[in-house]
DNA sequence: TTTAAGCTTCGCCATGTAGCGAAGTGTTTA
DNA sequence: TAAACACTTCGCTACATGGCGAAGCTTAAA
């Protein structure tokens, strides 16, 4: 079907689900402002490819690109991974629950 | 290329970055055990399709399948939630650096 | 003013995905 | 035992993805 990715979370973990745009994202935390030719050496692929994973990180807000020149500096925009980690979090009550259970468990056992 | 995803925390975001079965994640939080045809229905889905995503979702480790006579209930497993999380907080130290050049040019226009 | 460098865009290919209906498997009900 | 039910698997279609080389565009260097 197509992927229409309408919404924001959709396009940001789409962007993470993939382990050479995940690479990107944490070479960038390491060295900001890498040109899109390092990044293309760094991963092996070529320019057209690594374009590719640029414009499906940018699409997710993740990365900007600032153009000096004839050569293009990468950096972080991390806002988006904010939202990522606000949808995550509504499981974290899903976690407490799952582990109060447990302890209710324990509990009761130790009632007997 | 091939999406190999071979990597457990590929096949989470993988899994979360489709609206439909974020949507299947949130309705078992709420009512936990539901059966695939239950969910089918609430997503305007054929039984095919619905399988399927909730294969992708087993295969993230995200969901459990339970066979109780000819029905099968579902539940969530929070556990990759959680390595998604740490994956994603990785990034809490760029936002933290990046909150703290803000405060640092707030207070530098300040001293002015 | 050519030539080269850095990216992006354009075709192209091979493969994967999401959906469906039809058929298959096992379980319950009549 | 036959029929209905709940899923899964199979085969299919339509489309998206990720990679490449070639071509195009803009900027820097010769």
């Amino acid at each position: 079907m197509a992927k229409l990715k309408t919404s924001g979370i959709d396009r940001t973990f789409w962007a993470l689900a993939d382990p050479t745009r995940r690479g990107v994202l944490q070479r960038l935390m390491v060295e900001p402002g890498l040109s899109v030719s390092d990044l293309a050496g760094r991963f092996s692929l070529k320019l057209p490819g690594m374009t590719k994973h640029l414009d499906v990180l940018s699409d997710a807000g993740l990365i900007t690109r600032t153009k000096t020149g004839r050569t293009v500096a990468v950096n972080l925009s991390a806002a988006p991974m904010r939202e990522a980690m606000t949808w995550l979090n509504q499981y974290e009550r899903f976690w407490a629950v799952s582990l109060d259970r447990l302890v209710a468990l324990v509990e009761e056992d130790g009632e007997q």
